[in-house]
DNA sequence: TTGTATGCGTTATCAT
DNA sequence: ATGATAACGCATACAA
């Protein structure tokens, strides 16, 4: 019954001198068949081969990663919550185990030290690249990446390192026109969430500010919110915020939010204080995060080309020239337009308006 | 001004042995600061730990690895676009870095032959143990995991392995006695994703149908809906089942859903069909993932203590004692009532009533 | 307490 | 085409 024996005897794992020994030949013929490098003998390579599987041998990336880089593929994300950067690890998974690479994930939680500490694990480890969903801005981190192994932000543009990016500022202007388009000028910004990078929120307001301005409304005059950037605000402190501002008399009729996570925390907000989407307040977001397709939230939203931003991501971070000098790449947004935003409400006193 | 040197000038990364050489000792004595084991002298401490921020040393974990146990935590995930995995791993991630361990994930799509890859290198990479988010149910892939690397289930009970999960059959129970409780008869059980273990939808349905005997209302007979299993079902297809039962004669006045994902689905179709909830029909999911708590979704449901399950697992996959046999952590579920539930509608023709 | 010698499993170099 | 051997960087047992 028992031709082939079962694994070693042995409780320690087969290496690749025991897998040598069986199939009668040397450790180093072992190692080009596994690596299929060199032109093997066939008759070498089958026994090679039959070896392997009757000693259930498994090679040692511990060991390899001695002598190479390692097939690791290092992601820094700020928070897995948010859907946009789940979806977006989702597809760089499935890129890097395209090329034989594995995810090492980590969290920050947007904490810079946290951030700092993660990143020197990653290092540690050898990565063969750092994907950076988030970031705090920390130069020193960035000085602590050894300068030959590739670094990337995605979704997201930062100095210090190449980054691939949907055009944030175009994305706004599709928002903002698309909102003047239909009738609004009380349109305010509104940024809430510290997993949006300081500059990210920046640029989209510049495209929001800049887009106002060339139709001849000031930015500066409207009541917009920006609690982005001190990570210190709780849920509760931004519902408080966000209920404030759609009650005030001077209340917009319509808002572009710096996100979409952003945008549904306004439609709470505008439930909790009776407001009808979008009958009294249109609502856009960005990014276009399956959430908003529901058709209980059915939001506006500028969509980034996820997949895309994940595969040239990961592409280039695994084939980058050393050392080559930092580059933005941008690919353009896109509107998608769901049932978030309507024509403007006539003019009416601070009160919610009835009619349309 | 540069009296301290930078970055050493050779390319290569410092060594231990270069941090010995600077800090005036052997690499053993680094070695043994570094793991802060044996009682080192201060002064020779305090050497070599600035020998190590003067170098900028770095701990070359694969060499490490050659010797200990990684400190990789493999962690074995359906789908992160899935709320509850995610939700799940955010958790893992932190109490995993409490214990210097990083996560190693990987992703499978709920496809079996990616599951097997995805183990087998996990596996390679020595990880100190695995965490299933979600399984096929595959025994090779089981078997292909040596004897004294810890697996563990976590959210669903499998056999093969010791799992941490919720008592699913109860928190049914607790479902449909909410349900009952709001004078429903006609109560369907619904699953429909992927990402649920077949295990997992059996015991659900098991809490379900007793939960319904003992109230003497027979399960058979209820217009149920199970395309859990086969994950051929596409998005559309899955909509179109729903509405066909949201729009049959017999249709329910209240759905126990599988999971929060179901329910939201299910939710969908009602939008569509018309059927406004929970006046027509009242619907409570299984999981209370994040979007469950918003206004618009407002879902009743089944809590599973996340943050519990997540610290459990990793505590005790990082302190397994080998090959101990399989064990099931069973904690307990709870109920979060929201709007999505409310009392039965008055019996009324097929057709949706008005009238409360 | 500190230093020395050795092993870990693999890849790379260089003979043959 | 194949095999012998030298790294690789660290941990560990043991010697001093």
């Amino acid at each position: 019954m028992s031709e082939t024996r079962d694994p070693p005897p042995t409780d320690k794992p087969p290496t690749i001198i025991d897998v040598a020994a069986r199939a009668g030949t040397s450790k180093s013929t072992v190692s080009n068949v596994l690596q299929g490098k060199i032109h093997v003998d066939e008759r070498t390579r089958a026994r090679v081969l039959e070896a392997i599987a009757e000693l259930g041998y498994r090679t040692n990336v511990a060991a390899r990663y001695m002598r190479q880089r390692s097939q690791l593929l290092g992601v820094v994300v700020g928070d897995l919550r948010n859907p946009f950067h789940a979806e977006l690890a989702v597809h760089v998974e499935q890129c890097a185990s395209a090329t034989q690479h594995t995810l090492l994930l980590v969290t920050t939680s947007g904490l810079p030290e946290q951030e700092a500490q993660r990143v020197e694990t990653l290092i540690e480890h050898r990565v063969a690249a750092i994907l950076f969903f988030a970031f705090s801005g920390d130069a020193a981190v960035l000085k602590a990446i050894p300068k030959d192994l590739p670094r990337l932000f995605v979704s997201f543009r930062s100095p210090g390192g190449t980054s691939i990016s949907v055009d944030e500022e175009d994305g706004a202007r599709l928002a903002v026109e698309h909102l003047l388009s239909l009738g609004h000028e009380r349109i305010a910004y509104v940024s809430t969430t510290l997993e949006h990078q300081w500059r990210t929120d920046e640029a989209r307001y510049a495209g929001y500010a800049r887009t106002l301005k060339r139709h001849r409304l000031d930015p500066g005059s409207g009541p917009s919110l920006r609690l982005a950037g001190d990570g210190t605000a709780t849920p509760e402190e931004v519902q408080a915020a966000l209920e404030e501002l759609l009650t005030s008399a001077a209340r917009p009729t319509a808002i572009f939010a710096a996100s979409d996570f952003t945008a549904i925390e306004i439609m709470e907000a505008a439930d909790a204080v009776g407001l009808e989407i979008p009958r009294d307040l249109s609502v856009v977001g960005f990014d276009d995060i399956a959430m908003a397709g529901l058709s209980r939230i059915a939001l506006t939203t500028i969509a980034q080309p996820m997949a895309e931003l994940a595969d040239r991501a990961v592409r280039r971070a695994l084939t980058m020239p050393v050392a080559r000098r930092p580059r933005d790449i941008v690919l353009p947004p896109r509107l998608v337009v769901r049932s978030s935003t309507g024509p403007s409400p006539a003019r009416a006193p601070a009160s919610r308006p009835r009619a349309r």
